[in-house]
DNA sequence: TGTGGGGCTTCCCACTATGGGAAGGTCAAC
DNA sequence: GTTGACCTTCCCATAGTGGGAAGCCCCACA
């Protein structure tokens, strides 16, 4: 099987399998005479479970990961699980993180009259890090780590 | 003022003022006589302009188009808020998605016993593309565009 | 048997946004 | 003058995917 059928069959672009397989997530497969990948039902297989993994948010080095743990006859389901929850909380979070800031802009939204008038409180609220009446969020600066203190200089005149 | 100090006071770092220089999102500040970057308090309100919109979540280019609107006197908040919206929009999508992802994921983990027997449903569903038990998911191929067809091809022998 | 076109190969570039680090110049304090 | 923090530019790296070029392979059809 070339290339493209076990593309199309896995899901998974020729393009993005042959650099799964310059990465190493993959093995190489086999040439055929004319220098052709050659896939069999099992590749396929394997590309099948990458695709999956992707399309639930998997990094591909968590997908090393999991592939290691779907070869292996002496893993154990608490080491599965242990790496679903890890990959569950950082996708909540990110979800959580994104809300967030569709939050504070919503609420900023209902304050813009749009209309045909320059003033807005959408930009206003860029312009200058004050309170925004969201009720509960009132702030704009989230999750960034704070910037390390610099040695005050005496910028003269 | 210094590009340290500028990096400080607008929370901006002074790599990322470069870069944004470098990429015409700001302008191109005065040197001084040793050649340094030497920032007015314009300059840095125009840069928390730019941390707080990617605070936001603004892409660049979307950030390049709020500074435009924010110095055009003749805009309109209906422009702001058009714009506003469509970025809301996106930003709850990409939170919808991830937080489908961790559904189908949550409900997998559910199923999952983690203890120590290899079963585990978890890896059976990213070996096979076949309904999980979340209730109303029941899909993994989230949001992948179809990829297209390709000639079939007599695959010899 | 020749040919056309589609598939395959490798290799490089692009994207987003940010950071690390090297090599070297500048400035200010002591 | 020395020292150390700061500045300069330039290159590289990240994660994941796609575009496209140059060139070879293969097969169907005339």
């Amino acid at each position: 099987m070339n290339i493209g059928q076990a593309a199309e069959a896995s899901g998974v672009s020729a393009k993005m399998i042959r650099h799964y397989e310059s990465i190493g997530l993959v093995p190489r497969v086999d040439r055929q005479d004319s220098g052709y990948r050659d896939y069999g039902p099992e590749d396929v297989h394997r590309l099948g479970f990458v695709r999956r993994s992707r399309d639930l948010g998997f990094s591909l080095e968590r997908i090393r990961v999991l592939l290691g743990l779907w070869g292996d006859p002496s893993r154990t389901s608490a080491e599965v699980k242990a790496l679903a929850l890890t990959h569950i909380n950082e996708l909540e979070e990110k979800a959580r993180h994104l809300q967030e800031m569709a939050t504070v802009l919503r609420g900023l939204s209902l304050a813009c009259d749009g209309d045909e008038r320059p003033d807005c409180p959408i930009i206003a609220s860029l312009e200058t890090a004050q309170k925004v009446p969201t009720g509960q969020v009132g702030h704009n600066s989230l999750l960034k780590a704070p910037m390390r203190k610099r040695r005050a200089r005496t910028t003269g005149a």
